[in-house]
DNA sequence: TATGAATGAGATTTCATTCAT
DNA sequence: AATGAATGAAATCTCATTCAT
């Protein structure tokens, strides 16, 4: 058995460090889901102070007792999305060609969606930061690789010789995360079980054809 | 037999309507070039019309001649972009499950690459206002929706009963799309070839497994 | 009987609607009086954000905390004075032709004499936003139209067959206010009693001849 | 007799003091009446040299070959309405307090209401420059003294010790530029003899009572 | 003489961050 | 811990005037 602690949940310190009270917690929260709400709303560079205070019943010199800067917020909801990310890739098994193996791409898929529907404004605000240099585009690029090898793992090197395995496993898993990004935003109309269908049908066809 | 020019070129205009002689055409293409290329160096939002002035060698004054505002110069980029991307996913063929096919593909790919190349900061800064609700975006939807039914041509319903055409074709040109962004931003390191190798292979499979 | 107070004042509010503590309503406060004081000096167009704030002792950012844009600064001041002026016509009498009524008139005169030395540049300045359609003009139709009405009363239409009450009020009243506009500009140069004197005569010719 | 020249028309010229020949002489023309129809739509301060060179169906280049600047160009406009205005106010008669006396003040005045009805809005414009301290405001100064001088000699000492002649003539002049003022823009509502009859009525009362 | 194009100083406005209570 | 107020650098945009042909 191992002994506590050896999985420290980081402790939330205010701007300049010092550890919060119950009340303090509170209060950070607030303003974090407020700016999980204005980013969804309004994206990255929209996104006033302003509104996040307005919107979590606080103030402007609140903001700065937790947050060094509205980046250094964006970056914390960010940090947080990658973990979620990070865990769930790490999941996605090794995928045989059968059946069952195909259902449990389904399932994993499955799973990236629901994540994807509750983290999807922050996951988008990524490319945006990235797009204009911000210092943000950091997660997402450890996300990124992460998720390519995480597919590539997938591709049997003798199978498809002209295949290279990273730049197939990052063409499917961008394919992935376009078409939960048009299908959140509702640019494109499909149910999840033919979203589901179809990246299942699409993968396997290109790791197994 | 008609003379050329039945398909007049659009005729460049002042902010205020005015038709533009030599001179101011030049002034135009030059801050529109000068446009392009902070876009892709700063993304929309830092791009500062400043950075544009300085880079076109010329002035603010000379600049509100030409644009109404800093979104108007970006949106008539944006504007001739989509009209090439559009002209691009006109010509793309239909398919055949042949070596043949396979080739006529890749080529068309080396042109979307090449396209990309061009003009992928344009492109990739759609996005960036798009998330932002910026008025650029419609060009945006106009484009998806001519690349979704241009591959989506290409899926022939019988043979893959699972498949939702739209969805596969928006899946597809995605990964295409995104792909291209992961190599010009040299985020994914890939020669041309073995991009379009994999995605030659990725699609045929999808198309034809 | 009722307490005071049950004509609440109205409340001041930040330009975003916020009702405003004690430190912002003396900041307010400030502003609106170096307005004024640079709308004296300057007039409506020329006057400037910059030099309002300075001769406020405050900033930019400050002052657009208060006013939606420098226009709705002129606008509060214009509302104040044309209530200040509405109340002083309310109360014009209905003049007497006789000794009394003239000192009556007088009186009511040098009331008008006052205010205008007060606010008299906030009143010229109407004329200069009508002129160039600025909003700012409302206030004024109003005010001109209580002043006309104000001083027709006095017009008994037995008496004088041929005046129309409404344009003669109007004339009256407009001498009022450009001799005040010319004594207070020392354009002409008259002691307080002979503008009295002299309009208190006109007037009641006019009247009773 | 009088040698020829004695009243030597003012030689028209371009900015730089060059005269003009015909075709200068048109332009010219051209821009002032231009810039007369845009004063009276904007007023001084909103005028635009780009309003009145469209107008005028002319550039700004030409604008400044004929005008020193803006301020010239309405400069010149008003020295013009000046002229027109001393000349017709020189002519003011004495008023007899007869029938036929008020029937030459009633003519006079006639005239006057022609006068502003064509010029009023640079008339007009007068007190907006003036209000911002323009160099224009001269004109209107010295026209203000000849007004009021004008009508002070209408006013016979003996008759009415207290009014100071000075004041009043000013008081009654300003009546009567006042309400031809809103006669002409509609903001009230009377026709011209309306007009007349009642400054008629007012003056003669004021000067005969 | 005429003109379209260019200029740049200067105006208004925004907003992340800091201050004072 | 919390907050309303203040700040000012920086951004966008305007327009009288000058330039070059």
């Amino acid at each position: 058995m191992s002994t506590a602690d050896d999985t420290a949940a980081p402790v939330a310190r205010m701007a300049d460090g010092r550890v919060l009270r119950a009340r303090g917690q509170r209060t950070r929260t607030r303003l974090l889901e407020a700016g999980a709400v204005v980013l969804a709303r309004k994206g990255f560079h929209a996104a006033r102070v302003d509104d996040i205070v307005t919107a979590a019943h606080s103030s402007h010199g609140t903001f700065y007792l937790y947050f060094a800067s509205k980046e250094d917020l964006f970056d914390q909801l960010v940090a947080q999305v990658a973990t979620d990310l990070a865990d769930l890739v790490a999941e996605l098994p090794v995928i045989a060609d059968s059946d069952a193996g195909r259902l449990e791409l389904r399932a994993w898929l499955d799973r990236f969606a629901d994540l994807y529907e509750r983290s999807g404004p922050v996951i988008r605000s990524w490319t945006e930061a990235e797009l204009s240099g911000a210092s943000i585009g950091r997660h997402g690029e450890e996300v990124l690789g992460a998720m390519t090898t995480a597919m590539t793992r997938n591709i049997r090197p003798p199978r498809r010789s002209k295949l290279d395995p990273t730049v197939t496993g990052l063409a499917l898993m961008m394919m992935v995360e376009r078409l939960n990004y048009y299908a959140t935003t509702r640019q494109v109309v499909a149910t999840r079980d033919e979203l589901l269908d179809t990246l299942v049908e699409v993968i396997s066809s290109a790791l197994f054809a």
